[in-house]
DNA sequence: GTAGGGTTAG
């Protein structure tokens, strides 16, 4: 085995041969403080010479090979461990969780949790953390909330992590709880990191007034509190209170400057945001690529494609974000030799097998019809994430093909190393709605769903299945689906089931579903009630009527354009 | 020789 280690090494020994001087006091000091890959040669051989570490030099040595990336060095090293009875050891199982988390493998660290006979604060901070850190922010609540039940006491790190969760998830109860949790232990004062974590928090969760206080509460500000409370004001559209903070404020750095750029991309004021851009010290590729997002979030696809053109001759680093986000601006556009072009930027760059880029290439091919290059992309990724699953199998849905969409979903769920989660689901029941997947398949995998993987149906995933039976004429059988899953106030579920009955031509379950829509205000938001009602009376022959909505349509304002192009694909437009 | 855990922009 000490052989093996000592093969880990990609390079050869930077300081020579070991001297039989070398010994562990010596060692672990210069791991500690250079950790040079030639000390951590130096380290490996005097364990192959038979110099027995004990945990502490384990411990540097994980950390240093851990930095280094040196995956395969770091499991022979949790061999070592194992095989000399350190498991027990907390502190180095803690080292252990480090390494497997910093080379993206949470499961690992959490079965080493979970092994550990006696896991203290960091041991639970540290899984906390790495759930939270890699957008798990559920899983990382809920490990939060047994630390909580648990024997260990939660310190001021456990609680910034949990914060964080609460603020990515909106869940301003849980936040608050937090909050007089920590303000019961004393553990706000003096701690400038919990302040920032609270401003956060209320700022996501739309309680501004709140982080205003929290901020002037706190003893000691660092430059973090001025960017989270700037970022507070201008996401609750307190723009000019974001920027008389902005004006107080003794050290903006690159994050604030980026941050303003963010507020008046969301306001939709491009100028200030370009002005911003120019007068700023140091601009970063997230500068750019704040104003890039900007232009494809409000569909304006062809002036993020003139941007990033901008963006490329201005010297500034492209990154996987800005690739990513021009590669959604060019699937909008559907422009598949600029999309290749990025491609090979990505190449060059070496970015090509980022998730966000490798999914942002699937998605564009995909768009642009092109499944082929999707595939060849999708299966030459090493480590898949559920984003690049979930984004193959959107491809396959997108294009029609409920086959390959249907395969892919069972691979993914043999394979047993992913979840699926609601976008796999999503994905799966609009492929089976629109490619007349017997219904029973369909409502086979909806029950998956909720039954296998716990996941609460959204209004969208019903409305798949309302779709799927509207092809079947089961109107009346979906519009127990609104009710049983409680979506009876929702336009957006109505909406689906009078479409429904449009596709089998049910006039007298659209009247009732007409009237709820006009009952919940949804039909006065735009058309489609009186569109579809139109074209169904139409269908039956039923003139009088037919004439009775083209006036209230004429009322309301209603163009011919409007009326056709709203039907596509729909096979039953009507010309007025 | 005392490691191992936390926050902000996209």
């Amino acid at each position: 085995m000490l052989r093996t280690v000592s093969n880990a090494f990609p390079t050869r020994s930077h300081v020579g041969s070991t001297s039989s001087s070398n010994s562990w006091t010596t060692i672990v000091p210069a791991l500690a403080r250079f950790g040079s890959i030639g000390v951590l040669r130096a380290a490996v051989e005097l364990i192959n010479d038979g110099e027995k570490p004990d945990a502490s030099p384990l411990v540097h040595l994980l950390r240093v090979s851990g930095n280094y990336g040196y995956v395969s060095l770091c499991q022979q090293l949790h061999g070592y461990v194992i095989k000399h009875g350190f498991v027990s050891d907390t502190r180095l199982s803690n080292s252990l969780m480090r390494f497997y988390k910093i080379s993206d493998s949470l499961e690992d660290a959490h079965q080493l949790f979970d092994e550990m006979p006696d896991p203290d604060v960091i041991s639970w901070n540290s899984l906390v953390s790495g759930y939270v850190q890699s957008g798990r922010f559920q899983e990382g609540l809920c490990l939060f909330l047994k630390l909580h039940r648990s024997d260990v006491l939660p310190n001021e790190f456990s609680f910034t992590a949990a914060l964080a969760a609460c603020a990515r998830l909106n869940l301003w109860p849980l936040g608050a709880c937090i909050h007089s949790k920590i303000v019961k232990l004393g553990l706000e004062k003096g701690n400038v990191v919990v302040g920032n974590c609270l401003i956060d928090m209320y700022g996501k969760c739309a309680s501004m007034d709140d982080a205003v206080l929290v901020f002037q509460h706190m003893e000691e500000k660092d430059t973090v509190s001025w960017n989270a409370i700037v970022a507070s004001c201008s996401r609750n559209s307190k723009l000019e209170l974001g920027l008389w903070f902005f004006h107080q404020m003794p050290n903006p750095d690159t994050v604030t400057y980026n941050e303003l750029i963010d507020a008046f991309v969301k306001s939709g004021d491009f100028n200030n945001a370009f002005q911003v851009l120019l007068d700023m010290p140091n601009p970063n590729s997230s500068s750019w690529n704040t104003i890039l997002t900007g232009y494809v979030n409000s569909e304006q696809s062809g002036e993020a494609t003139e941007f990033f053109t901008k963006m490329h001759s201005s010297g500034v680093g492209l990154d996987e974000y800005s690739l990513s986000i021009v590669l959604a601006a060019i699937a909008a556009l559907a422009v598949v030799p600029w999309g290749s072009l990025i491609h090979a930027c990505a190449l060059k760059l070496g970015l090509d097998s980022r998730v966000v880029v490798a999914s942002a290439l699937i998605d564009m091919y995909s768009k642009c019809g092109m499944l082929k290059h999707a595939e060849l992309m999708f299966w030459t990724i090493p480590r898949k994430n559920l984003i690049v699953w979930n984004a193959m199998i959107s491809g396959y849905a997108r294009n029609g093909d409920s086959n390959e969409a249907i395969k892919l979903f069972n691979q993914l769920k043999q394979e047993r190393l992913l979840k699926p989660d609601r976008f796999t689901f999503l994905n799966l029941l609009a492929v089976c709605s629109h490619c007349e997947v017997p219904m029973e398949v369909t409502l086979g995998y909806f029950e998956m769903m909720i039954n296998e993987y716990g996941i609460k149906p959204s209004v969208e995933h019903c409305c798949s299945i309302i779709r799927a039976m509207g092809q079947r004429g089961e109107v009346w059988q979906a519009k127990n689906v609104i009710q049983e899953f409680g979506f009876g106030y929702d336009g957006v579920a109505w909406r689906a089931l009078l479409g429904a009955c449009s596709a089998c031509k049910d006039l007298k379950a659209a009247k009732t579903v007409a009237a709820k829509m006009i009952e919940l205000g949804e039909a006065d938001k735009d058309e489609y009630v009186y569109i579809v009602m139109s074209n169904l009376y139409a269908y039956h022959e039923r003139w009088r009527e037919v004439s009775q909505i083209r006036k209230i349509m004429r009322e309301k304002g209603v163009t011919k354009e409007v009326g056709s192009s709203w039907i596509q694909g729909q096979n039953v437009a009507v010309q007025f």
